[in-house]
DNA sequence: TGTACATCAGTGAACGCGCGTTCACTGATGTAC
DNA sequence: TGTACATCAGTGAACGCGCGTTCACTGATGTAC
């Protein structure tokens, strides 16, 4: 199905490395697809393997074991989430369309997005690379709310506290106060889109899409009230 | 430990039902620690059994399955949760209590709290009864925002949605500038809880609580700016 | 171009684990006369 | 108060399952001369 994937340097490497290279990638391919479909609890190397018409063993010659491989996912999915952030972060109405594009790929594969910022998994713990590209999305984040000029009122004490401490900013040059709505952004967003997707409105008979615009609006400072 | 519950009506019953309650209830004690320690993956009847001096088979007496367990275990959740809010919204100031009761719930158990409000269990569809439990909650929400008087500005669209699907609300008398207010204390408050409990604040340098408490005088129409 | 060797992908059997769940059975507790 | 019976909590053995992971091995693919 997807194993047609182009990792920009294919070319390089000798055959088998650029065999190796392919199964890996097939074997992500169908770790997404058992995901997507059953939930993480339910990924497992096994039936990956006789998914993709292998034995279960054949599959440590890529991956040294389960761990490996949730990493690999994260970071997959953490680099997908980033890509489609940065391609809606276009200079007009920036925000708003990066907040579709959050939207957009959370629905596409809810289980996905649950990998990333769901409920931590028992026992597994990522490494350090993962949090690296993690801070990609961040970067997006702050310069879209950098370029999104005036900020909504913010509380005195958290800018100052912001202030304080804004290393996870990375030396970005922005005001607290723009750090403080990157966060916001953020933890907005989650909060409508997590209980969307674990299904918490279902039966509510309203359309989460609203409530998401809404939160939107008041985000980009729009107040049509 | 916190085998000693009163559940209210326990004189009542036979000696048997009283034990058969007891003995349920100190299941249930359990099956808590095991969560809070391990997750909800670790949950397991055989290991619970073991915690408390039985052999696997024997807590088929006090539930038909592992899926009852767990369906007791969310309701009594809702149950904690929904006493806890109910508690501290007294009249003055009563929303921003609640939402310092919300957060302090969940931190005195984060894996109770993704029980409730975390990513699905895969294979686990909670009955229909929950769902009445967990209205208790929005019941509490309502009260709370209805009282706490001037509502900060909504965008008119979702005010004219709510106002058609206002189902969810259970009758409630508020008008849908209310209920708009009540999912946005939820969905903010739960954006920041969630990533604070999942650790996505971790090693961000800045304190989750700070960034909570400026959310909840957002939401209260506090601006000190 | 052809042969000898090294590399490495994939196999099948096996290990130990813990899970949920069933079943026939024992022994204690409560009930009825 | 004492006996006969029913109820029911808990046991131990067993079933089937799928998991992650190891190991010795086969056979194909690539490499060096």
């Amino acid at each position: 199905m997807a194993s047609e994937r182009t990792d920009g340097g294919d070319r390089t490497g000798s055959p088998r490395e650029r065999y190796r290279a392919q199964v890996r990638a097939e074997v992500l391919d169908h770790a997404r697809a058992q995901i997507a479909e059953a939930g993480l609890a339910a990924l497992s190397l096994n039936a990956i393997a006789k998914r993709m018409g292998l034995s279960g063993p054949a599959l440590y010659r890529y991956f040294a074991g389960r761990d490996e491989l949730l990493t690999a996912l994260v970071k997959d999915a953490y680099q997908s989430l980033a890509d489609a952030l940065r391609a809606a972060n276009s200079p007009p109405g920036g925000l708003a369309a990066l907040a579709r594009a959050f939207r957009a790929w959370a629905l596409a594969d809810p289980h996905r997005y649950f990998l990333l910022y769901g409920t931590p998994l028992p026992g597994y713990r990522a490494p350090d690379d993962t949090t690296a590209v993690s801070r990609r999305i961040m970067r997006v984040l702050l310069d879209a709310c950098a370029a999104a000029g005036a900020v909504p009122a913010s509380g005195a004490p958290v800018v100052a506290h912001l202030d304080e401490h804004r290393a996870w900013a990375q030396g970005h040059p922005a005001p607290p106060e723009v750090l403080h709505r990157a966060l916001t952004f953020w933890t907005r967003l989650h909060g409508l889109l997590s209980l969307e997707l674990a299904g918490q409105f279902a039966g509510m008979g309203f359309d989460p899409e609203v409530l998401y615009a809404a939160e939107v609006d008041a985000l980009t400072g729009r107040r049509d009230a």
